[in-house]
DNA sequence: ATCCCGAGGG
DNA sequence: CCCTCTGGAT
């Protein structure tokens, strides 16, 4: 299933991908695809959009939902990226998460995807949704759901597998009806409809 | 009305 | 723990 799953946020390089990564909370990655092309275009490098006027920052992100916050966050993480780190994104949990605006699930993606670190395991939506409903889980919280499937993946299946997830979360698995009849899980999933 | 690759604040 | 932030898609 989903050989070939990987990351579809589009980005050149650790910083669009942290940049990214913080716009597609609460939004779908293909509506961030929508955004980013201008924005990197505007503003390329952690200087540039430290610099950026809010007002034309919201209205280029203004799409992605919660854009005042993200704003916010994308000014803030600049600046501290131009102040702290050279301009270079960190590459570690605990500073990627003192940057504003950046918590684990941000952290490892960028860590995942960027620097192939897989210390963690990305929780999003899809992960703690279909982790649950494969028992591979009782935990609700991300932070605990994360914990478990530490435990039950070796380092190198971690970013292959939430990439799946997610794939799977989106074409099969999804949050309000899940196709059960078109899911090869069906019959080992304690969820299943079918 | 519910959900989308969440994070910060109370 | 709870709440808020936000627009677009279904």
């Amino acid at each position: 299933m989903y050989p070939d799953s990987r990351c579809s946020l589009e980005h050149e390089n650790a910083f669009q991908l942290l940049v990214a990564t913080v716009l597609s909370a609460q939004c779908t990655d293909a509506r961030v695809n929508l955004v980013t092309p201008e924005l990197f275009a505007r503003f390329p490098t952690p200087a540039a959009l430290a610099d950026a006027l809010q007002e034309e920052l919201e209205e280029i992100i203004r799409t992605t939902g919660f854009f005042r916050s993200k704003t916010k966050s994308l000014l803030g993480l600049s600046a501290a990226l131009e102040d702290r780190f050279d301009g270079r994104v960190p590459s570690s949990v605990e500073e990627l998460t003192s940057l504003p605006g950046v918590g684990r699930k941000t952290a490892n993606v960028v860590l995942g995807v960027a620097y192939g670190i897989a210390e963690g395991v990305v929780v999003d939506t899809h992960v703690k949704r279909i982790a649950y409903r494969l028992g591979l889980t009782r935990q609700t919280d991300p932070e605990m759901v994360e914990q478990d499937l530490i435990a039950l993946l070796p380092e190198k299946e971690r970013v292959v597998f939430t990439h799946r997830m997610i794939d799977h979360g989106r074409a099969i698995c999804v949050a309000r009806k899940p196709r059960c009849a078109e899911c090869d899980l069906h019959d080992i999933c304690p969820s299943s409809l079918v």
